[in-house]
DNA sequence: GGTTCATTTAACCGATACGTTCAATACAGA
DNA sequence: TCTGTATTGAACGTATCGGTTAAATGAACC
């Protein structure tokens, strides 16, 4: 695989069991074996996987005894986002019409002052 | 790599490659030799690239002649957005307000006659 | 110190990824 | 039909992926 965050974070979402991860972990942080518990998996090929996540910065470690919990690093994902948010124009109709009406506020009667 | 569209599409998005391919096709179609052109590879090495986000759905390909240009298909980017969009919440701060306020209009007031 | 539990490391395996080179195919045009 | 151009296919090498099992590590508890 590449070294560039971009890749190493696509990368990591190219596997339906890191998705369940990350989907796992906005309920809050949880250990190895909890993680593996959905999964007709053994113990260290979901180790592996976390490794994978970490790596990309999807996930953070900490540590409690003998515990690792896994722990949601959301920021990372603003990446990938924001890629693909450039294309969102070429597939959604109605953005096109919402980029003519923020060149317009932006440009013409700008009453942008809220928050 | 696994066959669900959504791991073919990330997987296909994890190389830098193949991601300035489909920024280069934003601008329109394109041939194998006009995409190979910025890249010091193979026109092979290319043309599988090409193989990759076609099976993934992101691209298409036509015929004219001995040429086989490539198109952008950007509906096939929906689906990871989506994905990506579910997390937003948990990186973007004012999305919680968002939410709040959009849960609000939902309620109470709906003046939603809009388009 | 010995036991138990949580997790990782090491070694291995088969499949796939990404690149190469060389050959084949397909079409256009003189 | 021959030539040139565009593209793909086939075969190959090397690295990585995603899984396994067995052993090692580390912390808590008696």
């Amino acid at each position: 695989m590449q070294t560039d965050p971009l890749s190493a974070q696509f990368a990591a979402l190219a596997d339906p069991t890191r998705r369940a991860i990350l989907a796992r972990l906005t309920q809050g942080e949880a250990t190895v074996n909890e993680l593996a518990e959905p999964f007709e998996m053994s113990l260290p090929a979901v180790s592996k996987h976390l490794k994978v996540l970490e790596k990309a910065g999807l996930i953070s470690r900490s540590k409690e005894a003998q515990w690792r919990p896994a722990k949601l690093e959301p920021m990372a994902m603003k990446g990938m986002a924001e890629w693909l948010e450039h294309y969102r124009r070429y597939w959604d109709k109605s953005f096109d019409r919402l980029e003519d009406y923020l060149r317009k506020v932006q440009k013409g009667n700008d009453d942008g002052k809220r928050n």
